[in-house]
DNA sequence: AATATGCCCAACCGCCGGTTG
DNA sequence: ACAACCGGCGGTTGGGCATAT
């Protein structure tokens, strides 16, 4: 047989905490700790509550070190760029921003965010599902991702590899396989297959060194599938960003460029080019040189390089 | 001033993978 | 081997507050 179940469930409170509550639980972990152990707390402690519910009330409201008031703008930019990348994965996403909760990012994304996004730009940030190597799994848990291969995080400190590493250039340009595939992702970077292959642009940046800026934070960005890319991908991202080519031959991008500007306001070419995204030779140039990478290649491109960032393979 | 509407966010709910008995 | 619990997560809800009418 299995436990015993964890609390009486029917004599437990719910609803707000009282502020009476609130020190009980504070002073009880200030003394003993959690313990590992949620659910023997509230007895313990004195508190007629669910262990789930100490343990809610403790993580996003009570513990020392949670940061309240206002998102800043830095804040706000790591939020956009990692739900693009990775989707509403709040706890990852929290854990990249010291003191807040994934459920106050949650919120701030629903509430608010996504608002200003929309008021400023006139469209959100789009996390468009990666496609999955196992037909039977398309589901949006994080088990779908481990499934798919690893994930390659979007890179949160500067970044930079050696032109020397970049071996056999081929020239192509990103075309929309599926004209009726209106989902157009704005930046598409997601879990990859190893058996997948990579298109890698040569980037803006100095002579040896290649990386692409967002603000003041230097990203390398992988991604897209599905085939979907618009005009706009040609316009104003073909060189610039990293592209996936599956083996199917199906080719996608996205458009790291259009997502800076919408993040950033940048509205036209000057404003790119005073990021270092832009340079005006590539202006009747889309069709800038492609480079294929394996995965393997790609792991060994960032070990090798300065980078000191949390890739995740 | 009273009421309606919208916003915010703390808390709950239900699911999942891992663990335990 | 199996059933049930535990911890963690993301989605959703609903009460309180602010603003609009």
């Amino acid at each position: 047989m299995g436990r015993t179940p964890c609390c009486d469930k029917a004599n437990v409170k719910k609803g707000p905490w009282s502020p009476e509550e609130d020190a009980k639980l504070k002073d009880y972990i200030k003394k003993h700790g959690t313990g590992g152990n949620w659910i023997s707390l509230p007895q313990k402690a004195g508190l007629k509550r669910c262990g789930k519910s100490c343990r809610l009330r403790w993580l996003n409201y009570l513990r020392p070190d949670i940061k309240h008031g206002d998102f800043s703008e830095e804040e706000d930019t790591i939020i956009c760029n990692l739900y693009t990348t990775i989707g509403s994965r709040w706890s990852v996403i929290a854990a990249q921003l010291p003191g807040r909760t994934d459920n106050d990012i949650k919120n701030y994304w629903n509430t608010k965010l996504k608002k200003k996004l929309t008021s400023l730009h006139g469209m959100v940030p789009q996390f468009i599902q990666p496609s999955s190597t196992n037909s039977s799994s398309s589901s949006s848990s994080p088990s779908s991702y481990s499934n798919n291969g690893p994930l390659i995080s979007t890179l949160l400190e500067p970044i930079s590899f050696s032109s020397n590493l970049l071996l056999n250039p081929t020239t192509t340009t990103t075309t929309n396989n599926n004209p009726n595939n209106n989902a157009t992702p704005l930046f598409n970077h997601q879990a990859v297959s190893q058996d997948q292959s990579f298109m890698m642009s040569t980037m803006v940046g100095g002579e040896n060194n290649y990386h692409v800026k967002l603000g003041d934070r230097r990203l390398l960005v992988f991604g897209g599938d599905q085939g979907s890319c618009s005009s706009s991908d040609a316009e104003y991202g073909g060189g610039i960003g990293v592209e996936e080519k599956r083996r199917s031959s199906s080719l996608s991008s996205m458009s790291f460029v259009e997502w800076s500007r919408v993040v950033n306001g940048w509205n036209n070419e000057k404003q790119l080019e005073d990021q270092g995204m832009w340079n005006s030779n590539m202006e009747n140039n889309y069709s800038t040189p492609f480079l294929d990478y394996g995965l393997e290649e790609i792991k060994q491109l960032i070990s090798s390089s300065n980078c000191t960032t949390n890739v995740l393979f």
